[in-house]
DNA sequence: GGCTGACGGTTAGGCTCCTAACGAAAAGCG
DNA sequence: CGCTTTTCGTTAGGAGCCTAACCGTCAGCC
């Protein structure tokens, strides 16, 4: 499992004592923020538990379905919109896709190929390029993944009404906007106001 | 940085042609589900860039935070709430505040000591046991670092009003609640419905 | 044509996490 | 007291991610 985060997060009143020392703390903003981390490790953690029944990784996972859209333009799932799809089937487009750099991906695409999940192809125009296919394995161990991964996927957010993951999406589409344009900054600690 | 997560997500209407052909998938769910763990994925990195400007890494500061706190009792910061606070001190202690293996502890413990934040002292009624210390530097770098790290905190926080972050902690520990439910329970991909 | 620069995939080495197994020391029990 | 079981910290080995450097190939430019 991913980061590595307190077991039992400090109660609001504490961050309140601990605020009166340290100005800078907001306490409601670092009680969302825990929460925020805290949550998405779990929820993680059960994505990541039916993983690795299934012998595979998130990391993994991402390059098949990544694949699979190449492989079946039908599908619509698999990354980005079906209309601005333009497949990726290159270590770098994948990487690039994926997040992850063009090392990664390498490693990666070996243990699927050493599996049997995807095959690499030359490609006859750019003897530089190389280009990965899923093979029938591969596709075949997805249609049978993907059923118990929605299903786990949907018993997490059970708890929430529609209205409910409405709210939430909007309110998480907040912070990723702000945390991405953070990212990028290239500024120090401090952030820039707006 | 942590996971590895698709940078483009699926958008909603994706999901509801796909789940034509997954009667699993849950679009809905899908989505609040990719958000959340991309939203804590890009906030963890703004964070984790400041971490390491600061030549530290979370699992590092988790020990230090924790160690504070057994330095400094009056502290109200660095873990639980301070009533039940067991002040951990041994790597075995960490490492279930912490929630890593002790084998973890004991490589966090080694580089920490490396660095001369911590120091290791032996127990003296137990020989199989170790008491981890704060050093004065170690007590020193928390007093520059934290400071930066909540301003990095609020920062990402910022958009979103009290009201909003109050309803954002509601809804995140509705799923954690589930999430870590269903990471206890033993039984295999489905979950049980309660 | 030949040189230089950019790009593609890979390799090497590091960090953090994990599981499995170890030796030393304490605790339970005859 | 001896024996087993538990607990503590550590070590060994693996996976996934990263950055930095590498080599082969393509493209621009004289």
């Amino acid at each position: 499992m991913p980061h590595l985060l307190l077991k039992d997060l400090p109660r609001y009143e504490c961050l309140l004592e601990a605020a009166k020392e340290f100005p800078e703390l907001d306490p409601s903003a670092a009680e969302a923020f825990l929460h925020l981390l805290r949550t998405g490790d779990e929820a993680f953690g059960v994505i990541d538990r039916n993983f690795s029944r299934h012998g595979i990784s998130q990391g993994r996972f991402s390059v098949l379905m990544l694949l699979w859209r190449c492989a079946n333009p039908d599908h619509p799932l698999g990354g980005a919109g079906a209309a601005d799809c333009p497949a990726p089937s290159t270590p770098a487009e994948l990487a690039e896709a994926a997040g992850v750099t063009r090392a990664t991906m390498t490693g990666l695409i070996d243990t699927l190929e050493r599996d049997g999940f995807v095959k690499r192809l030359p490609d006859p125009d750019d003897r530089r390029m190389m280009s990965v296919r899923l093979t029938a394995r591969g596709g075949k161990f997805l249609q049978q993944f993907l059923p118990g991964h929605f299903k786990a996927v949907g018993a997490i957010m059970r708890p929430l009404s529609e209205s409910e993951r409405k709210t939430l999406v909007r309110l998480l589409g907040k912070i990723q906007l702000r945390a991405a344009a953070l990212n990028s900054a290239p500024g120090p600690a401090a952030a820039p106001a707006g």
